[in-house]
DNA sequence: CGCCAGATTGACT
DNA sequence: GTCAATCTGGCGG
C-alpha cells in the first residue's frame, strides 16, 4: 500500500520518525528497486540553520520546502544527488533519506552505482540515489503515485526501541536537538 | 557570467 | 579522527 499524501502533512521530525522501516520503491524501464528505508534526518524551514529556507526564502529549493508536501526536493551537493520528501504542516520542512537496506533489484542498483559489496550500494544519501537512478529530472514528483517511478510504500513494522537518535551529520550549524534517526544496529546506515 | 559555499564520499594520519 | 575533489544553485556585478 502506497503511503497517501496526508502521511507527510505532519512535522518533519515526526514523518521522518515513521518513514524508518517504509519501503523506498523505484520503477524505471520496467525494473522495479526497492529498499527500506533504515536512516533519515528532519529538516525544517526558515528557523533551521541547516535548511536550505534558512536566509534565503528565494529559489526553487526554498519555495519547495515550504510547498506542497509528498513531494520530492531533490538537492545536489558535492557533485552528488540527495533525495528529500518535503514534508511539514504549514511552517515548512523535509525529511532527507539517508540510507536504504536493498530489497528489490539488487542486480540493477549494483549495476547503477559500480560496485559489487552490498552493504556499500545505499549506504549513504549521495550513494542511494546513485544505485536508484535519481537525479535532478525527478524534483518536484509525487511519492504517493506509481507515476513518477517512484514511492513509498507501507513497510517492516519498526518496534520504538529501535529506533535511535543522534545529532544530524555532515551539517556544519546543527540544532542541538537530535534530528537524525535511524534502525538500531542494521548495517546499511550510513558511516556509523 | 563568475564566484563561492556546501545536507558527501573515499582515502588517509 | 582529518582532508580535498567534485558540481550545482544562489547571488552579486
Amino acid at each position: 500500500m502506497i503511503l497517501p499524501k496526508e502521511y507527510y502533512s505532519r512535522d518533519p521530525e515526526e514523518v521522518a520518525i515513521k518513514l524508518l522501516g517504509k519501503l523506498l520503491v523505484r520503477e524505471l524501464n520496467g525494473n522495479r528497486m526497492s529498499g527500506y528505508i533504515v536512516e533519515t534526518e528532519a529538516y525544517h524551514g526558515a528557523w533551521d540553520p541547516a535548511s536550505k529556507a534558512y536566509k534565503s526564502l528565494r529559489g526553487d529549493l526554498a519555495k519547495t520546502l515550504y510547498g506542497e508536501v509528498g513531494l520530492t526536493l531533490i538537492y545536489g551537493i558535492h557533485g552528488k544527488w540527495l533525495l528529500n520528501i518535503v514534508a511539514h504542516k504549514g511552517d515548512g520542512g523535509a525529511v532527507l533519506i539517508r540510507a536504504i537496506e536493498p530489497h528489490e533489484g539488487i542486480e540493477y542498483m549494483m549495476r547503477n552505482s559500480g560496485t559489487t559489496n552490498p552493504y556499500k550500494i545505499t549506504s549513504g544519501p549521495g550513494k542511494l540515489c546513485k544505485a536508484l537512478s535519481i537525479d535532478k529530472k525527478l524534483h518536484k514528483k509525487p511519492v504517493y503515485t506509481k507515476e513518477s517511478g517512484l514511492w513509498i510504500e507501507e513497510g517492516r513494522k519498526v518496534e520504538e526501541w529501535e529506533i535511535m537518535k543522534s545529532h544530524r551529520i555532515g551539517v556544519k550549524v546543527d540544532l542541538e536537538k537530535p534530528l537524525r534517526f535511524y534502525i538500531k544496529g542494521n548495517p546499511y546506515v550510513s558511516r556509523g
